[in-house]
Parts: C-alpha cells; structure tokens; sequence
DNA sequence: TCATTAACCGTCG
DNA sequence: CGACGGTTAATGA
C-alpha cells in the first residue's frame, strides 16, 4: 500500500531544527508540566516530518515503533471494515498524540491514520518514550490523563453508536465536532475542521447520502450551515433539541476541548 | 471530486 | 403497514 509514501522531508532532531521539534512537542500535553530543558532531551531523539494531504502515518495492525504526535494540520483515525468502509474513530489537531495506547504498550496500532490536509508530525521512538517516563514521572500521569479522556470518549462513542439512530448520531457527531474544534463567531459555532459528507459519515456509521439527508434537512430548518466543507452549527439550542438531549443521559460532555479541571 | 436528489427496496417494529 | 436507511443512478458544481 501507500505505507509511508507522501511522508516526506525527515529533520533530524539534533541539527539546528532540533529547535524546531522541542517548540512542536512542548505544546504536547504529554510533556506539559515539563520544563525546555526537559522537552528538548526528548526531543533530541525525536524527528518531524512533513506530510501531504491524505497521507497514511500508519495503519491498524501494522508493528508500532514510536508514538506520531501531530503538530501542524489534521488527522482521522480510521477502523477498516470487512466490507471495505471505513469507521472514523476520530479526528485530530494539534497537538494530539495519536494511538498514544500503541505507543506506551507497544503493540500493533489500533487504527490507521490518515492527514486530511498537509501536515506535519514529529516520531517519538519508543526507546526515547521508555526514557522520558523514567527520567520524568510526570509525564506518566500526563499519558494517565490522556488515555483515561480517550476511554471516556470511546465508551460514548460506543454507546451513541449502538443505541441512537441514524439522525441521532449525526447530529451527536456535529455537537461533538462542536465541542472538540468549536470556535464561536457571531452567535454561531463554527467546526475548525475541513469535513466533507463522507467523512461525517464515516464518524457516525451512515451512508454518505444519509448523511447529506439528514444534514439538508437541518439546512432547510436553518440549524446548520456549510461553507467549502467547514460547517456552523447557527442553532446549537435547537439541534439539541432535535436530538432530545433532554432526555439523554449520556455523558458527552468528555467531548469537551479543554479536559474538565482537575 | 464532492454534493445533491430521487426512486426503489428490504428490514423491522 | 409505514418509518427508516441502504442502494443505485443521474446530475450539477
């Protein structure tokens, strides 16, 4: 398959742009609590690289040798299925780590990823992984943090999935988009994230035309709005209440852009 | 390539 | 039966 084609330039960590990897990884919230000095020992084992759109960083199965972590652009996590679709189990920006599970335990990655614009990443070889959770313990609770957000989402996610239809989890997925890449303009909330119908669909289990279905439909009832793939929920009030949030009990708010303090 | 519409059809409550 | 949602096809941007 593609593999790693369209990984392009490698910028070894120690050179100049050493530089370059510490100011990518210290926005990371793995190492936050960490200072430069700490970050750039780390970094030094580190490389960035720049990738195109659409480009596989790794893909579900295959043998993991170090933790991706995003730092400029977006990715989707991709589950295959058997009948060739694709389930999207989530998208990221940075400064995500991405399968940070893989990356600690060392086993084969749980998803494939996949850039969705041009972006670049910076490779933590496990060895420098093992090293930074012995030399800093703080970083042990960070990737705790972390990895218990990404349970909570997954167990959301999961249960959305089985016990909502169609209509229900498209609209769970725009609210959850809303919360993660959320930016208020006006009284609208915009979705910082370039998203086509297929790729709302393959986050919600639907067909692509289901989900341009439902989605004209709140167009029509001047609930959302699309612009070039960058969707604006224009009624966040309304949408709930078309979803009967109400009446859910489901804790979405682990969907939330900034981890609940604590 | 992406978005949209519509007719059609099978499943299930 | 009727709502729902997947399939298929056609069309336009």
């Amino acid at each position: 398959m593609l593999r790693a084609s369209g990984v392009g330039t490698t910028v070894p960590g120690k050179e100049r742009d050493g530089n370059r990897v510490v100011v990518a990884l210290r926005a990371c919230a793995l190492v936050s609590g960490l200072d430069d000095t700490a970050v750039a020992e780390i970094a030094s084992g580190a490389a960035t690289h720049q990738v195109k759109a659409n480009s596989h960083l790794f893909e579900e199965g295959e043998n993991c040798t170090g933790l991706w972590v995003l730092t400029s652009g977006r990715v989707r996590l991709l589950h295959m299925m058997a009948d060739g679709r694709q389930h999207a189990v989530g998208f990221h920006a940075p400064t995500t780590p991405l399968d940070l599970g893989a990356a600690l335990d060392g086993r084969p990655y749980m998803a494939t990823a996949v850039t969705l614009v041009d972006s670049e990443v910076a490779f933590v070889p496990r060895t420098s992984l093992v090293d930074m959770g012995r030399d800093y313990p703080v970083t042990i609770r960070n990737a705790i943090q972390l990895l218990c957000a990404e349970v909570r989402q997954r167990d959301i996610a999961a249960a959305v999935g089985v016990l909502k239809d169609a209509r229900g989890r498209i609209g769970c997925t725009l609210l959850q988009l809303a919360r993660q890449f959320g930016v208020t303009s006006d009284s609208a909330i915009r979705i910082n994230y370039p998203l086509t119908r297929q790729h709302i669909a393959d986050r919600s289990g639907v067909t692509v035309e289901t989900a341009i279905r439902v989605m004209s439909e709140l167009q029509q009832q001047g609930i959302i709005q699309t612009d070039n793939q960058i969707i604006q929920i224009l009624d966040i009030p309304r949408l709930s209440h078309a979803l009967d949030c109400g009446t859910c009990q489901l804790e979405c708010s682990v969907f939330s852009q900034r981890p609940a303090a604590g």
